[in-house]
DNA sequence: TCTGGGGTCCTAGGACCC
DNA sequence: TCTGGGGTCCTAGGACCC
């Protein structure tokens, strides 16, 4: 029996959240009828464009642009700021209304789901009418709009909804790949970014035909894996289920935070991990979880990334024990050019509920453990901004960096 | 093009073991 | 100590995704 997936991915999901949201609280202008962008704060050198309407599309403004560069391709360009609390509570409506229609949903990103409707026909109708009932359900409902793209896989299904936009319902099936798909330039696959597309072009291979069709010997030579991988996308083929939603598995908890100014001593790189460090455990103690490999990583002034990792004896999920790790990987790492960004990011993870205690200093352990939770609590019941630490007081630096809100956030992931 | 923040996976070299 | 081959683990960096 076929399988029957769907996949579908919100229309300029940040910007339509936000204009619905801006509707509800009476205002009048619909923000995706008018060029448009959702992006960060230039200020603090978080500006760029994180979504953009069809108007700020048409007048060449792409998402990832700098700002400075969206107002010069568009000087009367509406920049609104990103509302990550929003946008989470919107994404977890919408697949609420797809569990009407099947038990398979897998959310793939905070703005993509893909939904198996095998063997489901008979209960909600045939697939190209029930995926317009859904799309139709979640504007009437909710008051954006969504690409649905309809295949027999997860990778054929994702394709489909990239056609065009938005509004739409696609298919692509098997036997519709040479007309549909093989035509389209080769970075229009899922897994063909920047560094593949040159190596594919290098090779002679320009559209996801010329892909499908290369020697499978050749790209092995040039792309080892990848090429493969790539190459059986181009056919056609995915194998893969519709899985638990990402952030169900998840492999490693990291933040990382640009910084408003240029860092240049121990002082402000330490207070800067620790602020990382905070929100991380934080994140990690709610999960129930610890860590045993803890990394650091660097994005200097001149955009040079570097970065070092440490696998523990033993788990754990102390800040101060995190923190400290982080300070010594720090130490092995800088050189002392000035710093741009900052990162942490714990991985290995694993249950807390059989916690390893280190032979030494295991009172220390358990006292930091209960100071965590204390913490932890008071963040719950008043915000994180209830109790922090001295030394962020006329820092400049916010006692908690990274993180997008209090709620879980859903992961991405490049596998399928 | 002065370019955010959250992820996953792969590769290659070196250490270490038998 | 002039020397093979295979396996595993660790680390750093780079590719990709949204």
């Amino acid at each position: 029996m076929d399988r029957i997936i769907f996949h579908i991915d919100v229309n300029s999901a940040y910007l339509s959240w936000s204009a619905v949201h801006r509707l509800q609280q009476g205002d009048s202008l619909d923000i995706r009828t008018v060029s448009a962008v959702i992006g960060g704060d230039e200020a603090s050198r978080h500006g760029i464009v994180l979504a953009k309407s069809t108007l700020a599309k048409k007048y060449g403004i792409k998402t990832g642009n700098p700002l400075r560069e969206a107002y010069n391709l568009c000087p009367n360009l509406i920049v609104i700021p990103p509302d990550y609390n929003l946008y989470v509570k919107a994404s977890q409506a919408m697949v609420n209304i797809f569990h009407d229609y099947s038990p398979r949903v897998q959310q793939f990103s905070i703005d993509e789901c893909f939904l198996d409707y095998s063997n489901m026909s008979y209960h909600h109708g045939a697939p190209l009418e029930v995926a317009h009932t859904i799309s139709n359900r979640i504007e009437k409902e909710l008051g954006f709009t969504v690409n649905v793209g309809i295949s027999s896989n997860k990778l054929l299904a994702k394709m489909a909804s990239e056609f065009e936009k938005p509004n739409k319902v696609h298919t692509l099936f098997p036997d519709e790949l040479e007309e549909k798909m093989w035509p389209l330039p080769v970075d229009e696959l899922f897994m063909v970014g920047r560094q593949t597309k040159r190596q594919l072009h290098q090779l002679g291979i320009h559209t996801i035909g010329d892909l499908a069709q290369a020697n499978t010997d050749m790209l092995y030579t040039y792309m080892k894996s990848h090429g493969l991988l790539i190459q059986s996308f181009a056919r056609g083929l995915d194998h893969s289920p519709v899985r638990k939603s990402n952030f169900e598995v998840v492999k490693g908890i990291g933040n990382s935070t640009t910084i408003r100014f240029d860092a240049n001593t121990y002082d402000i790189a330490y207070k800067v991990l620790l602020s990382l460090c905070e929100t991380i455990c934080m994140r990690l103690r709610s999960s129930e979880l610890v860590c045993q490999l803890i990394s650091v990583s660097i994005v200097t002034a001149d955009f040079k990334h570097a970065s070092h990792q440490r696998k523990l004896y033993s788990t754990t999920d102390s800040t101060s024990h995190i923190f400290y790790i982080a300070k010594e990987l720090f130490d092995e790492l800088w050189a002392g050019s000035p710093i741009r960004k900052l990162g942490i990011r714990i991985s290995e993870l694993s249950d807390n509920d059989f916690t390893q205690l280190c032979v030494l200093d295991t009172d220390d352990y358990i006292k930091e453990q209960r100071k965590d939770h204390a913490v932890d609590q008071i963040r719950r019941k008043h915000g994180t901004t209830a109790i922090y630490r001295a030394c962020f007081l006329h820092s400049g630096i916010k006692p908690m960096s990274g993180g997008v809100g209090e709620e879980h956030y859903p992961v991405m992931t490049s596998l399928l």
